[in-house]
DNA sequence: ACAAATCGCGAATATCTATTCCTTCGAAAG
DNA sequence: CTTTCGAAGGAATAGATATTCGCGATTTGT
């Protein structure tokens, strides 16, 4: 792919006047007498050799600030928060923050590592940005929890993992459960199986878990028919306030006694808490207050969240240390 | 058309995603929650407001070195020397000196002038290109010679004069007759014609000429059959070695004597001359020797053309300066 | 020297982008 | 409160661009 001068001129001149004098590639091509799909791969050539150069004012995906307090009052080694899009719909907030959380998250993971993953459609958005020219090798991706409906869903954790091993370049160490079973005795059978057994003692060497994290009034749970409305309620009423796994928690982060406990069919929060790094993965400012109380006792080490979002947990944040004992946080 | 900080946030963010990240617009839009449309406003907007800045490196189109030869062997006001394309297409040549000439002859130009204009492929070319956007006003653009065939050509020297009173704005002034009658007794009776004298006056108020330079090997006379091969080849018997308005020249630039030369319709000789600024545009090596006569005896005071036909009537110039006497020509 | 592989190119086509047209919404005027 | 105007944006579509495919030329290997 060696270029004489003389192709280089037709280069500048391809694009002087496709760039500056904005004729169309059409109209390139006969002036130069060549095909129209010359003047393409010309003018891709002047891109790739530096004739011409496009060069964008930067644009500041993450908001600086709102990650100082963060990481100040909760004591996070990693957090990003991406700024918000200018339409703010679910789906659009969702989505930015996986297109600008995945290269962060890539960035945390190193060759030959032990990745959990979870489910979620926040996480299933970041999954869907992570690049395979972020290829690692080596990896060992496991399930942390079984599957939440019948169907495989877009953003089961079963699939969530299978990209990330594709892509990234590993194994996929799945659970091939449902989440929830029918009874403790059917998820001690389950535990049994040698399969699952193989999976859960990886859960030791985890390096790194990225976890959804669920709120009681919008959950996936409910959409995929696991949990009913009137279980959320009574949870609810038992004093939680969030889900991670399948798991509830109440507002001091400690997981709620619950018939469900016994019957789902996850990473456990005391194994979950032995990871050297847990990454939530959340948006929307509704999950504040599921968001909260696992930053506070550290269950989740590192959060990937939307600008809304972030503002929301800080407000928490604030309100329990003005009126509480100041354990913990600080003003910065 | 004000536009809020956060929307040039949202400009700044789909000029990063689509220039820098290469999305498409639809991804763009999937990301943002717009359509597709609004994406393609957007960087419309981020190219205006310089969010996005393109710059392409210098295309040199003219070749000042050989300008300055010419300017020096000929004495010349305005050259212009327009590089060869890549690829050298009889074509490709053409539009390229009609294309990069264009601009040099609009700056020639003046609100207000009597322009005068020949036909011919190469000055069709030039008159193509000459945009709407260096409107001038109040033109006259007078025909100086009658159309070559019976339909009215590309070409003609009707068609050019329409279009560029039309682009730049002004007058035309058209002869409604053919370049060349049946005898010399019909042109002086279409010479009587009020509408022609009104045109003729014009060519002593004339300020710029743009004229063809035809060649006896390659001819649109012959292509429109006013000359047959035969007649030009008489012609060249008798000397000739060029044409300019239908009128024969030898290589001292005198005009030739022949049946034809009372049969023409078109500007004489003399008072070609006597126009401030007339200008040559043509292309082709071929060209050569039909050009260094009209240029050495001042018929012609300005340049358009082609690398290599300047090379080729450099040529002839060095060749008639070491075998004969100096006369004019000096090496640099 | 000949076959095999590679390259470069343009025609056809798939894909992406810009524009047109129309609807909606909100502000200003009546 | 209603009407009118204009801005803004999306759906459909016209138009432009990138990619695929296959062919002929050129180079490479045997």
């Amino acid at each position: 792919m060696v270029h004489s001068v003389s192709e280089i001129e037709l280069i500048k001149l391809a694009a002087r006047l496709y760039y500056v004098d904005s004729l169309s590639q059409v109209e390139v091509a006969r002036l130069l007498a060549v095909s129209q799909a010359k003047v393409s791969r010309l003018l891709q050539l002047a891109r790739e050799k530096g004739v011409v150069q496009i060069t964008v004012s930067e644009y500041e995906p993450r908001v600086p600030e709102l990650e100082q307090r963060l990481a100040d009052t909760y004591d996070l080694g990693h957090v990003a928060v991406i700024r918000d899009p200018h339409v703010r719909t679910t789906a659009s907030i969702r989505s930015n923050v996986g297109y600008f959380g995945a290269p962060v998250v890539t960035r945390l993971l190193r060759a030959g590592q032990v990745i959990g993953l979870t489910g979620g459609r926040v996480l299933a958005e970041l999954i869907r940005h992570v690049s395979a020219s972020d290829h690692l090798g080596g990896l060992r991706v496991v399930q942390l929890m079984g599957s939440i409906g019948a169907d495989v869903a877009e953003f089961d954790a079963v699939e969530l993992s299978r990209r990330l091993a594709n892509v990234l370049g590993g194994t996929l160490y799945t659970l091939n459960t449902p989440a929830l079973v029918s009874s403790a005795a059917s998820r001690n059978s389950f535990l049994k199986l040698e399969q699952v057994r193989a999976v859960w003692k990886l859960y030791n060497e985890m390096d790194v878990a990225l976890v959804g994290i669920g709120s009681l009034s919008d959950s996936s749970f409910i959409e995929r028919g696991t949990y009913r409305a009137e279980d959320l309620k009574r949870m609810h009423a038992l004093g939680a306030v969030g889900e991670i796994c399948g798991r509830f928690y109440d507002a001091n982060g400690h997981e709620c006694q619950s018939e469900f406990r016994d019957r789902i069919v996850s990473i456990q929060f005391n194994e979950l808490r032995r990871i050297p790094l847990t990454v939530g993965v959340t948006a929307g400012s509704g999950r504040a207050e599921a968001i909260a109380p696992v930053l506070r006792v550290g269950l989740v080490k590192a959060l990937i969240i939307d600008e809304n979002g972030a503002r929301a947990v800080l407000e928490i944040a604030d309100k329990s240390n003005r009126k509480g004992k100041k354990k913990g946080a600080q003003v910065r």
